[in-house]
DNA sequence: CTTGGAAAGTCAACAAGGCTGACATAAAGT
DNA sequence: ACTTTATGTCAGCCTTGTTGACTTTCCAAG
């Protein structure tokens, strides 16, 4: 309502999507919908007595086979101690394999095996059902506008990980 | 890839929006962004010695002072135990107050104090700039769209929440 | 060939913030 | 009087993040 009155000044046309109240409303809807958004998988995750974290090195591993340690490191954000003990647990488990690196021996290279790859599917149909959702709700105009906010948000880092896969893809 | 190839059948243009891949890109950008979303708030609370988890019981009360400790409760959908540990620093701090009810004394209304709402200004100015300029990157129709998706990801329990606090503005 | 640095792995210790279970108190409701 | 509700608390556990120190392996440059 606030926003149909012309009250403004010179220019607030173009901007009274900026008010305080729609940025709240915009901070808010990205707090609820980050839990929804991991609500399917985490708990497919507990009947397999894995995390979040695991499902995270999981994911990027299928999205970038054979990519090194080293990458999936900046692709996270964690320290090498924190990556490394989801990673032995889904090596030890079968999920992940580590292959000795052809060029450069001191990298490794991380594949799913069929095991890995049949917890990865499980994980995103549930994650992707939950998306086919809302965007079949929302409509092709709103998917556009969802992605663009969500990239502008991200900080450049963020976003050269994110385009690197978005073209990989 | 069966959706892309141009064989689809009758409505699949309509259709498109929905392939794996824009699936896949849309969960990405929710996982990146949301660290970025998360990150500068992060940092001031650093500074304070505080978490996440202080910030999001500043938030919520500051957006619905007096709100009991059970809604708190449920809006966060955490344990009364974990809510616990992180609002007793708050009060020990002085940044909350907790008073009991008037109609009815078991309960508690929490509100923030001058020092408690001026770190909850502190954090909410770090991330509406940042969302500010991602709204004003994408535009008023890609913020009509995302938040329409977001609100489509709520399952309805959570959807309730984002809702009452929509309204409350 | 030696040496410096990079990639990976590991150990130890710690902290935040979830969780469960058990229990205590005060106040309300029946 | 009894039960239920709202809150708070203790104790213990788990996951997942952190820092710091150290090793092994290997590449690459001097």
């Amino acid at each position: 309502m606030a926003e149909g009155s012309g009250a403004g000044g010179p220019g607030s046309e173009a901007l009274l999507f900026l008010t305080d109240d729609q940025l709240r409303k915009g901070i808010e809807a990205m707090f609820f919908a980050y839990r929804a958004f991991t609500a399917d998988p985490d708990r497919i995750l507990d009947d397999h007595a894995y995390g979040r974290a695991h499902h995270r090195a999981i994911h990027f591993i299928n999205r970038q086979p054979g990519l090194t340690v080293n990458t999936l490191l900046s692709v996270l954000g964690v320290t090498k101690q924190s990556l490394n003990r989801v990673l032995r647990t889904l090596i030890e488990d079968g999920l992940v394999e580590s292959r000795v690196g052809r060029q450069d021996k001191r990298e490794r290279h991380l594949f799913l095996t069929a095991k890995g790859a049949d917890l990865e599917r499980a994980l995103s149909d549930a994650q992707r059902a939950r998306m086919r959702a809302a965007y079949r709700a929302a409509g092709p105009a709103a998917v556009a506008g969802f992605r663009q906010v969500l990239e502008a948000m991200m900080d450049p880092d963020l976003r050269r990980h994110y385009l690197a896969l978005k073209e990989g893809g």
